[in-house]
DNA sequence: CCCTATCATACTACCACGTAGGTTTTTTGG
DNA sequence: CCAAAAAACCTACGTGGTAGTATGATAGGG
């Protein structure tokens, strides 16, 4: 009885088995985001891969545990998209807000396979699953509140100096964030005009939307 | 063999039927929210009802079947949301569109066991099962453009008029839409502080998000 | 009293997860 | 450089759960 990895992310791995798992996740993540986590057998991922489930299984225990990796991949990227211009200093509140929602839509772009199964599909499908899970989805749950918290600290902020309009703050944030996450529902990478300066187009648009409607 | 219902919708039926058969959609739909499709099993919309798989199958041919139940009614219902409203010629861009967000965000929080799976699994539960049901879908997929019509008509109108800002009309639908839709993950029915007048102003709130995010 | 709509029970077929070993490739140690 | 061990991967199943069916029971209307 071995010890998989994907759990433990920042262990020092073998680069030849972490680089192997990394492309079943990569695998699992265009399947997943192509045909619902239900509706995707591990074979269908093993096909993908043009290889058999023996391999996928030799790193991941479970299903879950490969949508897990997935979702934990996901959000460390979209940590690392926001979280250091959130943290910055020298912006005002309007600026910060832009520039966040700015990364924010590009990572979810760039990353579309990882960041469309991993945005609502958790709860449904996880919740279903065996309890032995708990950890998991406890740290899953936690870096998604550190990553809303991120906006709502700016949004209070700009309220708080007077930049924004001071209404329910909660719903501004829910606002902002379904107006870039639904972006997985309507942008298909490789689509007809998507290309780099479409996207960065895309993505200023975007937070140029969101910044009006919270300013004051 | 007999005929089922649940695809003519409109065909005259004996009211004892269509009361089952809608009983069984409501049932389905909160399943299918709380769990997801594929996760949830005819058994278990069965237990809802507390009856058996006898009296679903007897009204709906497949489980595809009532999926695409709970969709073409969602749909239905979306459409009588916003439609008398954005047919008004009396109302300006502003105030037009201010109307139909609102409506729109009130139909999602009071019908969200039927909104909730009609969004966005549409397209992978049933690209995948087979292609009897292309019929169906052709509906759907034209009351959704119909639905999405609605939007653009009005964003291009506020564009022409000098109203909206004359950027790119399709990511501003876009970005309302998602405004909006994204409600799905975060409104819960019945939650805490949940009742008729907290609707009414999330409902305003997220219209004025929305409104700002547009104007010129 | 019969007939039909309605629903329950019991059953089958099948798919997909996960496992138990075997086979090949790579690494290690002498 | 070569055996031996370990890792990586494959093949072939066992097994559980679920969609859909076939048949039987019941209840209400004409």
């Amino acid at each position: 009885m071995r010890q998989p990895i994907a759990q433990g992310r920042t262990q020092k791995l073998d680069s030849k088995r972490h680089a192997s798992a990394q492309e079943i996740l990569d695998a699992a993540a265009t399947a997943f985001s192509e045909r619902g986590y239900a509706a995707t057998s591990i074979d269908d991922v093993a096909d993908v891969l043009g290889c058999t489930k023996g391999r996928i299984y030799h790193y991941f225990r479970t299903k879950g545990d490969l949508f897990i990796g997935i979702h934990l991949q996901a959000l460390e990227w979209a940590l690392e998209a926001v979280g250091p211009t959130a943290e910055r200093a020298d912006l005002g509140p309007e600026e910060k807000l832009r520039e966040m929602v700015h990364r924010h839509a590009m990572h979810l772009m760039n990353r579309a396979s990882y960041m469309g199964p991993a945005q609502y599909q958790i709860e449904m499908n996880l919740a279903s699953e065996g309890r032995n899970k708990d950890e998991q989805m406890a740290r899953i749950l936690k870096m998604r509140r550190q990553f809303e918290a991120y906006y709502a600290t700016v949004v209070e902020e700009g309220i708080a100096a007077g930049a924004f309009r001071g209404t329910d703050a909660n719903i501004l944030v829910k606002a902002v964030l379904g107006t870039i996450n639904w972006m997985h529902v309507w942008f298909r990478p490789g689509g007809p005009q998507d290309s780099t300066v479409e996207r960065e187009r895309t993505a200023a648009e975007l937070a140029e939307f969101a910044v009006r409607g919270v300013v004051a």
